[in-house]
DNA sequence: CCAATAGTGTCTCTGAGACATTATCCC
DNA sequence: GGGATAATGTCTCAGAGACACTATTGG
């Protein structure tokens, strides 16, 4: 029996300008060798614990980033998505805000641009987005998008981003509270210009590495 | 560089007697022989075309079932899982009528009951309850556990046992309306006792090989 | 006619959005 | 003070649940 080659890649998405962005490397090796692909590789079976372990990895030694979210997104495998033969993609999806990524190391590309991604990455790439803003709507997930502290309009302009439509500010303000997951810094606030600044929060300890989940949408 | 062991199982799901229940097999062979398991296998790199159709191919030759719905829940995998060596099994979950399961082949068993199962089935089949449940909220999986044809309280009642929960009578008509993929079968009526018969339902043909999303939950 | 369940009409209350008002900054 | 955005109060309308009532069967 032939053996499968199992890989996995990785789908690191941040926000940048207000728009949604997938970091992207040059490949090193054949096959598609300098192609901008998804960061991903071989499974090491003496160093990784698991799947999840080896993304980690891989977006570690390839990105240099430690990302505050991570999940795996699904598999994909088959004959023909990879030239070398039978193989299977676990396949994970990252969030981190944009100030973690150097872009000395990857490339940042639109997610809804017309992108050109060896092997069935682009399959990857629209399952990890629609899995994003499936779950935006229910759930804290873009709070990891958003950086460490922010102010409610930043968050808000977050959602606004991933969901595609402009929220409504009190109904959006409602929920977050409802969510109870968010404190304000006392005394901290952040100015942007000639108006009232806004006050500037972060996650509750408990939601740094845990997702809240709406009963009703957001 | 060791070959992974690549495997794929399934969550065979199904209702009976009020209660949700997952189908096991003794297996064939070490490791674990003769232990009730999830039905699953090696891959067959000559044979698959993908890891759903090898889902397909165990259903279809261990337990004689051409499931109406099959869905890949996640990957699981490590050094720990099987003995082995380094694993990784892609699972995933079947929803069928019961009158589909022959219990010569399989053995049915209550997915709530406190069971043991070898590998790491048992986190296999909790995963798969859960995004089940889930999914139920919201959509129209429930709908493949009821069989071709059924009643709206059939079909209520079947949606209660996945919630766990009674639903509202007024409010669970509403919403099957609203979601509009149940085509009543003209004349077509269920008597079940001394009282007034069911009109009997089946999905409209659009909604049988995909599912139905509410915008607001169930 | 009675018991039992199917199916429907309608009231109420919760909650989301729209709108308006106040607060607080820089100029 | 004026302009801009932050933050909050409040009105309205839609939708979900509660309740009640009608419909239709077997006994």
């Amino acid at each position: 029996m032939d053996p499968i080659i199992c890989t996995v890649d990785v789908v690191l998405l941040t926000l940048q300008d207000d728009a949604l962005k997938v970091a992207l490397l040059k490949r090193e090796r054949e096959p598609y060798q300098g192609v901008a692909a998804l960061p991903g590789g071989y499974i090491h079976v003496e160093s990784d614990a698991d799947t999840h372990d080896a993304a980690m990895r891989m977006l570690r030694d390839k990105a240099g980033i430690v990302p505050p979210y991570l999940e795996q997104l699904a598999s994909f495998s088959g004959p023909a998505r990879d030239p070398r033969g039978w193989s299977i993609s676990i396949a994970y999806y990252a969030l981190v805000p944009s100030a973690l990524i150097s872009q000395q190391h990857v490339l940042l590309a639109d997610v809804d641009s017309t992108l050109q991604l060896p092997f069935d990455h682009k399959s990857i790439l629209d399952a990890a987005v629609q899995r994003l803003r499936s779950k935006s709507q229910y759930s804290s997930l873009p709070c990891y998008l958003a950086g460490e502290t922010f102010t409610l309009p930043q968050l808000q302009k977050v959602y606004e981003v991933l969901m595609g439509e402009p929220l409504n500010k009190v109904s959006f303000r409602r929920k977050m509270d409802e969510m109870d997951m968010l404190e304000a810094i006392e005394g901290k606030m952040m100015a942007s210009g000639a108006h009232r600044p806004a006050q500037v929060y972060r996650l509750k300890a408990a939601y740094r590495k845990r997702l809240q989940l709406l009963e009703r949408g957001l």
